[in-house]
DNA sequence: TATTGTTATACTCTATAACTATA
DNA sequence: TATAGTTATAGAGTATAACAATA
């Protein structure tokens, strides 16, 4: 006999560590859809903003700042580079710096309106009186995240 | 030259979404930790707790509650079940209800005080005035991940 | 000595498809 | 027809180790 979710008692429903993971993981999908279209993934995405707010950052600044591993950085970094989205300029003998191409500032753009409409529907799901204390509460915690990388 | 993430612009600091990821993914780390000892994965730690809130659901139902599908339930149950945490009792000749074991209560009360934790050194990071409002924003959101399971 | 970029590798989580058995 | 449970598989994301080249 199928059990309807909302039959069942739900013992995590006011931990806020367990909706935190479920609203982010809610959000993610939404964002993944909306960037589905320019063929891009949330981390794609993401270091090509970077790139536009950091020229000539190399791809090791860009994972430090995100989080995302040296080893992880350098197939992702390739794929925006074979796509003609990103430049690598020789910043010293090992290292590069990273550039949007003409193609890669046309593409943030409309990734920059993907993350705002993104960000704007999330918002509008939280009631208007709750929003500054639910963005202060996320800055608190996100700022936990900070290793030493 | 090694550039500091603090020198770097990130375009990315106010987005909701994005604090969200990161607030996310600071405490699943951080609960992890907090079940190691108890050799339990956060799913596996979860699933526990919801067989103690709901004896003889089965590993469907359950997947349903927490979003889990029905083919990555089938290894997690098979797991618990191997460390004899729980058991299977037929329901009929196709599901089987799920209930604790005695050891398998006795590693839940474990899992439940590292919940407690957990959540409360989540929120003593939340300025106590924003904490109300933290909570029902994230529910908002939330809400939002019922997909049709 | 430390850092950059890279490759290889592995583990987890998640998602889909296909199948048998049962309702 | 729909559901339960299972298996196999594949795709992401993430993590570590090791290496050559360079600072």
């Amino acid at each position: 006999m199928l059990k309807a979710a909302a039959e069942m008692i739900d013992p995590l429903n006011r931990y806020p560590g367990y909706l935190l993971r479920r609203a982010s993981l809610a959000a993610m999908v939404a964002l993944a859809t909306r960037l589905a279209p320019l063929d891009l993934r949330p981390g794609e995405a993401t270091v090509l903003t970077v790139i536009e707010a950091n020229p000539n950052s190399t791809q090791s600044d860009i994972g430090r700042l995100l989080e995302i591993a040296r080893a992880n950085m350098a197939p992702l970094v390739s794929r925006l580079a074979s796509r003609e989205l990103i430049e690598r300029q020789p910043v010293d003998r090992r290292s590069h710096g990273l550039v949007l191409t003409r193609s890669g500032r046309s593409l943030v753009a409309r990734v920059k309106a993907a993350f705002a409409a993104h960000e704007q529907t999330l918002l509008e799901n939280i009631p208007a009186s709750h929003r500054n204390a639910f963005i202060s509460g996320l800055q608190a915690l996100a700022e936990k995240t900070s290793n030493g990388n």
